[in-house]
DNA sequence: CTTTTATGAATGAAGG
DNA sequence: CCTTCATTCATAAAAG
């Protein structure tokens, strides 16, 4: 097969280009902006939506038919689902150096836990002396940091008292977010009228998986 | 199927035949060869004939039914996607449907980027066809969507003290840097047409969907 | 190679 | 509007 793997390592907030490009060899290619990767995953993400739903309809007629005695045998099998829905959209993302790391956690642990409009630049700026990096980079790792921080401290806390109190299985009490109508994930069945995609000279077939 | 997500990055070493490259701090660009961008059109055309065929196939099975006199009706407005995994525990939080999305999208793109009071109610409205909404929801979206929307922009511009010798990087990259000319900082989505990554209509054929 | 875990990134919502 | 937080998603890395 082909190799995508020859695209390079980059964060996500580049745009525009410089033209055409080519390498040491001569190779024609095509540039497109992140902006323009992230629509046509959106886009994909849609098919792969729609088709989850249409197979889920499928399911339930069928099941229907077989109360009826009307056994269509598996037309749909979702083992592309999940190979061919969800590998295209894929996403590169950083990952600290170990330099970076280290120098991150130690700014961390400075206390300054308050990474500032300023700061981040600075950070980013001497971390990028040991790899690449952004300064989203930057602002995402402390965010996360913080978060998970957090996070593990009012989980392990609650749990040393002496008797345990927490017999909680899951549900955060805490919640202090105010008890909101939750609006569950209705989901309704996508009116596809609304979809504006359209389509080239796709007129290939069902050789997916090929 | 393949992935293009296997890229490494790597501190110092990188050394790939893109020649599009460089060290840190550069402009980066997605580029893909013909032969990719041939893969990804075939991807989306087998979600577009999957779609049309499950559609051929629910349209059989539901005429079917209707011979049978076994109209059971709207069996198939399952709230959740059982095949998607997480989708079984309700959300405290809005989640947009794809259909939501692509209208919202839409929306953002024509430029009329102040959402009025009015136009959020006939948004939100609108959408409400689609999926469970309120118009905290529709505000929240525009409100996040121009914020990050101008970030990113703002975020792409600096580079770029080339210091690191990237042996490879020889081309002439006439780094168009013009960020803010080429939209309004009212759109940011390059729509996928450019790409000619269009989808047939599937949509007339997925009416009954709702 | 498949499954699990750790963690970078995306995003809805709240606050100011 | 802008920033911050909480939660979720996706994937690189690690484990099996």
């Amino acid at each position: 097969m082909i190799g995508w793997e020859k695209q390079q390592q980059e964060e996500q907030e580049r745009r525009d280009n410089g033209g055409n490009v080519n390498g040491n060899g001569v190779l024609y290619v095509k540039v497109m902006t992140d902006e323009q990767l992230e629509t046509l995953r959106k886009q994909i993400a849609v098919y792969a939506t729609i088709c989850e739903q249409l197979v889920e309809m499928h399911k339930n007629l069928t099941a229907q038919q077989d109360l009826a005695g009307v056994r269509l045998g598996n037309l749909y099998s979702d083992p592309f689902m999940t190979s061919a829905g969800h590998k295209i959209t894929a996403r590169q993302r950083w990952t600290p150096t170990p330099m970076q790391l280290q120098i991150l956690e130690q700014i961390f642990d400075q206390g300054n836990g308050t990474p500032s409009k300023q700061k981040i630049k600075e950070i980013t700026s001497e971390l990028s002396q040991h790899g690449q990096i952004s300064e989203t980079n930057v602002y995402n790792w402390f965010q996360n940091r913080r978060a998970r921080s957090k996070r593990k401290q009012q989980n392990s806390a609650p749990n040393n008292a002496e008797s345990e109190v927490e017999t909680e299985v899951e549900s955060p009490k805490d919640k202090k977010t105010k008890p909101e109508e939750f609006q569950s994930q209705d989901n309704s069945a996508p009116r596809a009228e609304d979809l504006c995609f359209q389509s080239p000279d796709i007129g290939s077939d069902l050789h997916f998986l090929d």
